[in-house]
DNA sequence: ATTTTATTCTACTTTTCGGTTGAATATCCT
DNA sequence: AGGATATTCAACCGAAAAGTAGAATAAAAT
């Protein structure tokens, strides 16, 4: 569930067409064609590829009319964020700071998931 | 040169195996044999997972002896997480700014985390 | 009603991935 | 030296990815 989910956020982000889009994404919603206007592909591949964003819900496609409007989706990003926060922090030892904040928590070093 | 050392850093994390060995070694230092315990997998399918890490920045891979130590390294972690901090930041941002300035035109407005 | 436009669907191809097994390499122990 | 141990290498396999081209679908425009 959650696991799955990582490895397809992860897996989306794992490519430069896909990032490329989801910045063209940041600057506002945008149809498949005004997507797929900047890269050297068909229409089919970055069709398939904003596909795999949206399996990941990084985006969502909306019909209107004969055309596909495409939006950012934040939420399924927050997730891959606290992913790698929660590990970023424990591996450079910036989990002491957080021990100390919270005190003698329950002694139990962190089982990362 | 950032670029694809994303693409090496989220498809490296884009496995269970794989964040599971990095889970793993956040426990702490550990060789080859040792990480490959708990997997119902070859030790040589486990070493072709070390390499896609250690491809990806993510370990490092000491000889001692017979046999290969592993470590985390978190520096390209960072750089992942930059990107997704950067991203996250500014898509939330920007749809807070799109709620900000469509008001109360409807009650249905997408809301952001 | 026909045609144009926007997008997806359906094969098909090539490459990469994740796994296996068995040989090779290097080190440690008698 | 000889044998056990730890890890990698090489060759292979099936499945999935990433791309193409062309047919199919659906809405718009004429």
């Amino acid at each position: 569930m959650v696991e799955q989910n990582l490895d397809r956020v992860f897996h989306a982000l794992a490519d430069p067409t896909r990032r490329a889009l989801l910045d063209r994404l940041a600057a506002g919603e945008a149809t498949v064609g005004q997507l797929s206007e900047p890269f050297p592909l068909s229409l089919a591949a970055v069709s398939k590829h904003l596909g795999v964003l949206e399996r990941a819900g990084l985006v969502t496609r909306e019909a209107q009319g004969r055309q596909r409007v495409c939006r950012i989706d934040p939420a399924a990003l927050n997730n891959a964020l606290a992913w790698l926060e929660f590990h970023e922090r424990f591996w450079t030892g910036r989990l002491e700071a957080l021990d100390a904040l919270v005190g003698t928590v329950s002694g139990a070093a962190g089982e990362a998931q």
